[in-house]
DNA sequence: AGTGCGGCCTGTCCGC
DNA sequence: TGCGGACAGGCCGCAC
C-alpha cells in the first residue's frame, strides 16, 4: 500500500500523538507478521520514551530511549493512534499503550508489513544502507538518474521503483509521475534522454509534494495515524483509469503489465 | 551482474 | 447465493 506519501503523511500524525509519551505495555498478538517478532523485545521496549519519529524511505523510525524502531507498512498496513479499549479491529497484531491511556496499533490483514528493533543508531544505519536517495533531496536530480541509467534496458518504470535507485515511489506515484513527464512507462531506462530525465525527476517530486499535502492517497483501506484517509487519488491522471479518457487528450488510457504490476498510461501523451 | 518472476498473505470484486 | 480466479499500494529470494 503505502507510498512515501502515506508513510510521510502517517509520520506526521503519529508525531503529534507519540512524541514525548512513554510505553508502558506492549503486545504482540501474532508472533510472525512478515518477520518473526521475537518476544524478548517486548520488555525491551517497555518503559521507554518515544524521542522522534521519522521516515527514511518507506519506513518509520521512532527513536526511544536507547533503541530505534522501524516499521515497515508493506502492503496494506496502517499505524493508528486511538483511546484504550475503543476501535480494535481483527488483523491489529501489535499494540503500544502509552502513559496518556492512547494505545498505538498495527494493523495489516496481508501480514506484508515488518518491525524491526535496533539497539543503537549503528545498526540502524547499516540496515539502511541500500537505499538509493530520498527523492525530495537535493541529491536526486536528472543528472543522477541519467547517469545511473546507462545501459540498464529494464523498464524505467521498474527502474524508478527500484529503492537503491531512488526510495519511497510506487506503483501508483510510478504511473502518476511518467505519466506528467510524458514517458511510457515500457521505455527502457538506459535510453531515456538527459533532458527527460529531469523533466521525470521534477515530476516525481511534485506528484510526491502534492500527494503529502493531499495526505496520501486511499484506495481501499490506507487511513493516516487518525485513522483518516487521503484526498490524492482524486488527483489520479492515471493511475486505475483503464478505458477511461485521458483528461489531456481523451485517448482511452492502456493498463499493461510490467514486471507484473498494473502500469497505467496514456498512449498518446506517452511516448 | 542484471533482470524477471513467483511467493508471501487476506480481502474484495467480478463473471459464471 | 456460491465459487473460482484475478487482482491489490511491497519486496525478498531464487532462477536464468
Amino acid at each position: 500500500m503505502p507510498e512515501l506519501p502515506e508513510v510521510e503523511t502517517t509520520v506526521q500524525g503519529l508525531t503529534r500523538y507519540l512524541k514525548g509519551k512513554s510505553i508502558q505495555k506492549v503486545a504482540f498478538h501474532r508472533l510472525t507478521i512478515r518477520y518473526p517478532l521475537p518476544v524478548e523485545w517486548i520488555e525491551k521496549i517497555e518503559q521507554q520514551s518515544i524521542h522522534t519519529i521519522k521516515r527514511r524511505a518507506k519506513l518509520i523510525i521512532m527513536q526511544l530511549d536507547n533503541a530505534y524502531l522501524a516499521w515497515h507498512l508493506g502492503m496494506t498496513g496502517s499505524l493508528r493512534v486511538s483511546k484504550e479499549g475503543e476501535d480494535k479491529r481483527k488483523h491489529d497484531h501489535i499494540e503500544f499503550t502509552l502513559n496518556n491511556g492512547t494505545i498505538l496499533r498495527f494493523h495489516d490483514p496481508r501480514r506484508f508489513g515488518y518491525l524491526s528493533y535496533f539497539q543503537g543508531k549503528e545498526a540502524l544505519y547499516k540496515s539502511l544502507t541500500h537505499y538509493g536517495p530520498e527523492p525530495l533531496s537535493k541529491e536526486f536530480t536528472g543528472d543522477y538518474l541519467w547517469q545511473l541509467s546507462r545501459h540498464k534496458k529494464q523498464a524505467i518504470k521498474n527502474f524508478i521503483m527500484d529503492q537503491s535507485v531512488v526510495v519511497g515511489v510506487g506503483n501508483i506515484y510510478a504511473c502518476e509521475a511518467l505519466f506528467a513527464a510524458g514517458i511510457r512507462p515500457q521505455q527502457p531506462a538506459g535510453k531515456i534522454s538527459l533532458i527527460n530525465y529531469k523533466r521525470l525527476v521534477e515530476q516525481i517530486k511534485k506528484v510526491l509534494t502534492l500527494a503529502i499535502a493531499q495526505g496520501g492517497t486511499t484506495l481501499k483501506d490506507f487511513e493516516n495515524a487518525d485513522a483518516k484517509p487521503g484526498y490524492f487519488q482524486q488527483s489520479l491522471q492515471v493511475y486505475g483509469r483503464e478505458k477511461k479518457p485521458c483528461y489531456t487528450c481523451h485517448t482511452a488510457i492502456r493498463n499493461n503489465k510490467i514486471g507484473g504490476r498494473s502500469s497505467f498510461y496514456c498512449p498518446t501523451c506517452q511516448q
